[in-house]
DNA sequence: AAGCTGCATAAACCACCTTTATGCCATACA
DNA sequence: TGTATGGCATAAAGGTGGTTTATGCAGCTT
């Protein structure tokens, strides 16, 4: 048994303010419709809720069983619904990340997320320095595990294998061994000093051969720059590779050289502060995506 | 923050059937006016509720934020309904009592009963030959203690006097004394033997006065019919005064005698089975008649 | 490609909910 | 006693919002 919801809320106002002329002010409506619904809902029951006399109305005990259920009821609704407000009300979730990770892993994926979101508002701030988050925010940067909040968590592994254009390979001929690359022309990543991911230094002393870089060879201080140079063919990249994915299984680009894989280091994800319901969705999307990628 | 309380029943039924197809069909209305009830509500609450998709309906967070409360909010409303028209199809309130209450007691005031309870409609039945009261029924008879369950309670301990109409003690003269009294007509109320109130016999006992009944005089088996023949000025009876204290005031009956009273008998309320609130309003009811009535 | 299902949107319409007006009743005060 | 005030109920009028019908787009399945 079901009662029109409107009435619901007429019930209520008049066992709160105890005449239905009161009642019919605080929602906004006259005594007379106060008096109809009320008198709907009574004969919609087959029972009376209210006693009216002169003074105002005071309930039946029907209307006590009633009025006992649905007075927190309605309490309840209007928190939620204030909660709900609330949440509509938060500010936009801000992730910070550089200019690599956001051009080339969040943004050819971030429509996934808003299509999946579109109550949230997502707002992505890149910068070639990273700070770190303040509360409420996200930041996705490149860290070594110890550099980071307790609560931080890795999304991306650093895994990176020399790549090149096959332009660029037909060129200039094979390029299987890491001597034959140390003879190639290299595309560098220009970073400060304290940056903690691989370099062509790093990457031929894991394969002791010694190679230092040479005058003329292009540096870049961003990596989506240095991605265009490798996809034109000017050179040999370190590919980082969950960002050149997709251009190795398109074929424009091909490794050139055996991976390396750091587990402490890569793209991590910290988040100080109240973790909203917008900063729960992207944590668990994020980890989805990472996932479906194998 | 409210919602259009109709709005509420949508997103409930949405979020239980899964598509806003199914939910129309279980509202009884179509999809586009849930799809047009639903916006509104997202509309006035500033944040999507569902998620739509080809395959139905799921909710976004905040539409989960709203639905933990909302569900069991409205089930707890429809419980309450439910109890509610439960109540309203309550049998009558049947009340058992004898003639003479009836007419002399509880008739008279019952207008007041049904004024403050509206809703419990109440059935009166009145017989010569009272039976105990049967599960859900209400029996108002004169007992003494012991006779009845330990739950029944004494609402009138008997209190008799006897009563002369002014025109009778006019013609008579006056019965200042027992003696006196022994010698004017009486108006006897004829009983079965198990019968526990006053009689004549019992009043002239207390009295240390022989008193046999006289042959021609009235004797009557119904207590109303009694006050009537007093009333009409026929003879002297023995009056109870629960029953014929509005004489007394109206001085349509004058006293011609002490007063007698037993605390044991009286008339006794037994109401075996459940206490419904109708129940329960009855009986505050009836203690309340008694007390005002000093 | 065809068929089915789900949702969104626009236009039309009508039922019902609200307002205005009025009357009755009870209470308080001068 | 008469007047004023406040509360509820009822009737009539009207207008608007909620519903239906029609249509189109998208996604999925066979």
């Amino acid at each position: 048994m079901q009662l029109d919801p409107a009435a619901l809320r007429v019930i209520e106002a008049v066992a709160r303010h105890g005449t239905l002329t009161r009642a019919g002010a605080a929602l906004g409506m006259t005594q007379p419709a106060v008096s109809y619904q009320l008198r709907r809902a009574e004969d919609h029951l087959g029972v009376a809720l209210f006693l009216r006399s002169q003074a105002g109305c005071r309930p039946t005990p029907a209307g006590e069983v009633l009025l006992r259920a649905l007075l927190p009821a309605l309490a309840q609704i209007d928190v939620a619904l204030a909660e709900v407000v609330a949440l509509s009300r938060q500010p936009a979730l801000r992730i910070l990340t550089d200019f690599g990770f956001a051009g080339l892993w969040l943004m050819p994926r971030l429509a996934r997320f808003r299509s999946q979101h579109p109550e949230i508002e997502v707002q992505i701030t890149a910068a070639q320095e990273n700070r770190a988050a303040r509360p409420g925010e996200v930041a996705i940067r490149f860290a070594r595990a110890g550099d980071l909040d307790a609560s931080a968590w890795l999304l991306l592994p650093e895994r990176v294998l020399p790549v090149a254009a096959p332009a660029y390979l037909a060129a200039q001929g094979p390029l299987d061994t890491p001597a034959a690359l140390a003879s190639a022309t290299l595309l560098h990543l220009d970073a400060p000093p304290e940056a903690r991911w691989f370099t062509w230094t790093g990457w031929f002393a894991e394969h002791a051969v010694a190679r230092s870089r040479r005058s003329g060879e292009l540096g870049l201080n961003t990596y989506d720059f240095v991605v265009q140079a490798v996809l034109a063919g000017q050179g040999v990249a370190l590919g980082w590779l969950p960002l050149i994915a997709p251009h190795l299984d398109s074929g424009a680009l091909v490794p050139v050289g055996p991976e390396l894989r750091r587990q402490d280091t890569g793209y991590w994800v910290e988040s100080p502060g109240p973790q909203t319901p917008g900063h729960k969705a992207l944590a668990h999307w994020l980890r989805d995506e990472v996932a479906s990628a194998g």
